[in-house]
DNA sequence: CCCAAAGGCTAATGACTATTAGCCTCAAGC
DNA sequence: GCTTGAGGCTAATAGTCATTAGCCTTTGGG
């Protein structure tokens, strides 16, 4: 249903510029051409839609994960496409991204809940992918847990900053920020 | 003033856990056992006691990265010194931090615009240390502009996760963190 | 051609909110 | 002892908002 979509794609891009609670529906219903009230035809909730737009994104997200995870089994190379795929959505899905990120707080249970058990999820992967690579003795970091939370946290850093019009291409970013990764869990060449 | 400070104190714990918008005057009055009316014989409204916060956040922190920064002149020491006072200043006020770095949109004009130059300026003093680098052959990065992001981005991070009562101490955090920073630009040994 | 449903609209509902007005109390200085 | 101002309070003001009700138009399938 395309006016469905339009919908969720207006109302993602005003919860990325104005915040979930400073967006009205008659806000939403404006940017797609109609009154406040007539968006009642085709979502259930303002609620619901920023509850569809933090479900989704984490589960591309996961599923990108895996993906990515799923083709090597070599430590370093696996920290490196997690990171790839992590950054890349970060940057081609900026606004689901930062919206992700940013309005949980908005979120009433049980939304809540589990956005947030997936988040959990998304960063035990992370967790477990540095803690193999200082197993096999191939990085060399204090805190796997400090350096996961940095490498996420660099992730998130893209969606408040990269445009698709700006200096840097997707492929840029994403080859740069990988490589920081391994910097930062001072990975050891083969 | 001691009521007033109470309240500013209380108007940040509020903004971090519910956010700017969602949080009312009668929310921060019940923190600090009056009614919502009762705040206005202390503040001036509510954008104030936010442009307030804010303010002061950006502005201690330009002084502390300035200090941290005059103590040496050699690319690496200054690189590190102002990385370990960012997350320092991030950990130790994580709630002003969180709020300074979320709840720019809740700004009003003018002070919008003031507090995003100071955070331009603050930005631009990361980016030139690490062209300081890059030029003085010590850093190896392909671009300062991603590598600056990189590193603020990883304050931001703490401000997000950093407990005083975690696992990790405030000093472990920024010397973990000062490491992270220095390999990902490359920065060789001396 | 008809008519039902899809999808608009305006008006009403029922909250909730920042801020102001106006009043009351009480303690400290005279 | 009085009074004045600081700092509370409640009630009123003037919004804003999500959501629902009820109505109207269009349109596409029979």
């Amino acid at each position: 249903m395309s006016r469905s979509d339009d919908i969720r794609a207006a109302a993602l891009e005003l919860f990325t510029r104005q915040g979930y609670e400073a967006t009205t529906m008659a806000d939403i219903g404006a940017a797609v051409g109609i009154r406040g009230p007539s968006l009642y035809k085709h979502v259930a909730s303002k609620q619901d839609l920023l509850a569809q737009i933090m479900t989704t994104t984490m589960e591309e997200l996961l599923a990108l994960h895996r993906t990515a995870v799923a083709g090597s089994d070599d430590p370093t190379e696996r920290l490196r496409r997690a990171t790839e795929a992590h950054v890349r959505y970060h940057a081609r899905h900026r606004l689901e991204a930062f919206v992700g990120n940013r309005e949980i707080r908005g979120l009433v249970e049980p939304h809540r809940a589990r956005i947030l058990a997936l988040r959990a999820e998304y960063e035990n992967h992370f967790r477990e992918l540095v803690n193999a690579g200082i197993a096999a003795g191939r990085f060399h970091v204090t805190s796997a847990r400090l350096a996961s939370f940095a490498i996420l946290d660099l992730g998130m850093g893209v969606s408040a900053w990269y445009s698709e019009d700006g200096e840097l291409s997707e492929d840029a970013v994403v080859w740069q920020y990988s490589d920081f990764t391994l910097r930062l869990v001072g990975a050891t060449e083969l």
